[in-house]
DNA sequence: TCTCTGATTTGACAGGCGTCGAGACAGGCT
DNA sequence: AGCCTGTCTCGACGCCTGTCAAATCAGAGA
């Protein structure tokens, strides 16, 4: 990337601050559903649910892309768009060092949308 | 409907029963990765978000069509149209009663989903 | 039976998205 | 400098998707 290895687009899951009341308690905000929506539609492809669960799963918590890139049937372009996807939804981060690409997953966000998802084992 | 109350499409989430295991500890396989995907891709927009929410957190754990669609600058196919999805998704049921259709929030499928998204608190 | 209301289906349109090839950029090596 | 490898950007191509208007289906009631 030429500019920052920061996410490029600052999705405001802030505004999903009071994200982490699950689905089934409160009404998800008008607001909120789209900063959450944009990152499950990030996790709504099988390529970059695969990506996501690699990076997230890797030993050091990260993954380079050019271990990423042949675990698929797919270009390296296409790769390198479904990366930028989950970065700029803000599941990820990427860092270059040297001549590789690292990128590593944010738990933060993870546990946002997991809470969000979260159902109490019992009734109410 | 014209046909059953049951899922349009049967998703396979049975593909996903390995699906338990958090995205941060195992590499999703392919297989469980298009399923799971699925899911994610039926929340991954801010109306069907919604929609699910107020669905799963309605009284009585069921939302009536009629009560759902005043909610937002939408007309009634659009709103038909998202129902559809969430539940083609499995992720909600519909039940005629009467002049009305409720819809009721699918518990099990929002747990496999969450549990994938589980971050363990500390290092491993 | 006829009509009315609620919900879905159908058909159509614009915009978004996944994919690729070609080209550009970054860094290391000789 | 020049080249090579890894990664990203750009432009283009179909397919998919969100939306609506119009038509259809399902029940309830007169």
């Amino acid at each position: 990337m030429s500019k920052q290895p920061a996410p490029l687009v600052a999705i405001d899951l802030n505004a999903a601050t009071s994200c982490c009341a699950p689905l089934t308690q409160r009404r998800v905000p008008a607001q909120a559903a789209a900063a959450l929506a944009a990152a499950f539609k990030a996790l709504g492809d099988p390529v970059r649910l695969q990506l996501m669960s690699m990076i997230a799963s890797a030993e050091g918590g990260e993954a380079c892309v050019c271990d990423l890139t042949p675990a698929f049937d797919l270009t390296g372009p296409t790769i390198s768009h479904h990366l930028r996807t989950l970065r700029e939804a803000g599941l990820v981060d990427a860092e270059r060092r040297g001549t590789w690409v690292y990128y590593r997953a944010r738990p933060g966000v993870l546990r946002q949308l997991a809470s969000l998802l979260a159902v109490e084992p019992a009734g109410s």
